[in-house]
DNA sequence: GTCTATATAATGATAGAC
DNA sequence: GTCTATCATTATATAGAC
C-alpha cells in the first residue's frame, strides 16, 4: 500500500473512532506511518483528506448495503438481511458517526457524502419495500418513504443505544423490535 | 444566575452543539462569562464539569420524557406523544449525541449518565407497551423490549439522518413509519 | 516525494496575587 | 471567589533542504 493509500485508510480508521473534530493531523501521520511533509504534499490540509477519506467510507458502506439489499428473497427477508448485516456494534456507523460531528456538518463539502449516502440508503429500502406491496406481500397501507427512513434510523439509533449502555444489546432488541412490527405488515 | 449555574449551562450547551472532543475549558468560560480561574475554582477541570453538564441534561430529557408518557390516552398515544415531543431536530439529541464521543464513551464516569438515560427510556417505553398488551389495546405477539429499544432508536436515528441530510425531513418520515408500524400492532 | 525546521494559535492546566 | 501570569503540549500548518 503507497503513502496516499495509507493515509486515507488511516483518515477512515481514525474518523470512524474519533470523528474530525477529534482526528488530528498527527494522529494520522503516525496511524499512516507518513511524515509532515509527506502528508502535505499528498494533501493540502486536514479537510482534504478527511474529504477523500469519507467518500471512500460512504461508497464502501453503500456497497455493502446494496450487497444485502439486492440479495434473493422476499422484501422482508432483504431488508433482514440488511438489518442481520455483520456489523462492529459498538464502534458504531463511520458513516453515521459523522452527521454528529460539527465541523462535518458545518462544511458543505465534507456534508455532502454523509447526507447523499443516506438519502441513497432510504431510498434504497424504499424501493424493495414498494416491490414487496407491488407483489403482494406487503400490505396497501405501507408507505415505503417511511418505512424505509424508520428501518434506517433504527440502525443508526440502535447504534447511538448500543454505545450508550456499552453492550450490543440495545441494538439487537432494536432490529428485532423493527423487524417484529415489519412483519405485521406482511399479508 | 451564579457564576456556577452559568458554567454548568453554557457547558450543557457547548456539548450539544461540539461534544466533549469539541468543547474547550476557553470556550465554557467564554460562553459562561466566567475567568480562568474562577473555573478551575468551582471545577477541578473539563471533565468534573463535563459530568455536571451531562447529568442535568440527562436528568432533563427523563423529566420531558416522561411527561409525554405518563399523559392521558392509550399506550399507542402516549408513544405517539413522546415521538411527537417537540424537539429541535438539527440540533440532535443532546444526551445522545455523547454517545458518539470517544472520551465520553472511554470515561466509565461520563458515560454513565448517558447509558442509564437510555436504559431508563427503553425500560420506560416498553412498561407502556406492556401496559398496552395487558388492557387489550395492542397483539399479544408484541415483544414490549424489542419494540421499546425500536422506538427509542427512531429517535436517536432520525436525529443522525435529519443532520446527515441538513433538513427535518428524514426525522419526520422515520417517526411516521414506526407510528405507521406500530397501528398494525394495534388490534 | 520525503524530511526537518520553524511558526502561530489553542488546549488544559497550575500558581500565586488580590 | 476572581484575576493574571505562566507553562508544557498539541493542533495545523508553511518553508525550504535533500
Amino acid at each position: 500500500m503507497d503513502t496516499v493509500e495509507r493515509l486515507i485508510t488511516s483518515t477512515q480508521e481514525l474518523l470512524w473512532d474519533r470523528g474530525y473534530v477529534g482526528t488530528s493531523p498527527k494522529a494520522i501521520q503516525q496511524h499512516a506511518q507518513a511524515g509532515q511533509g509527506s502528508m502535505y504534499h499528498h494533501f493540502a490540509g486536514k479537510s482534504e483528506l478527511a474529504l477523500a477519506a469519507i467518500s471512500r467510507s460512504a461508497a464502501e458502506l453503500r456497497e455493502e448495503a446494496e450487497s444485502a439489499l439486492s440479495g434473493a428473497g422476499t422484501a422482508v427477508e432483504r431488508i433482514s438481511a440488511y438489518l442481520d448485516r455483520e456489523r462492529e456494534i459498538l464502534r458504531g456507523c463511520r458513516v453515521g458517526r459523522l452527521a454528529q460531528d460539527p465541523d462535518v456538518v458545518a462544511s458543505e463539502e465534507l456534508r455532502r457524502p454523509v447526507g447523499e449516502t443516506f438519502d441513497w440508503l432510504r431510498d434504497r429500502l424504499a424501493q424493495v419495500l414498494a416491490e414487496g406491496k407491488a407483489n403482494g406481500e406487503l400490505a396497501e397501507d405501507l408507505d415505503p418513504v417511511d418505512v424505509a427512513a424508520a428501518v434506517a434510523a433504527v440502525v443508526q439509533g440502535g447504534y447511538v443505544l448500543a454505545r450508550a449502555a456499552g453492550s450490543e444489546e440495545p441494538f439487537t432488541h432494536a432490529v428485532a423490535g423493527v423487524r417484529d412490527l415489519l412483519l405485521g405488515k406482511q399479508l
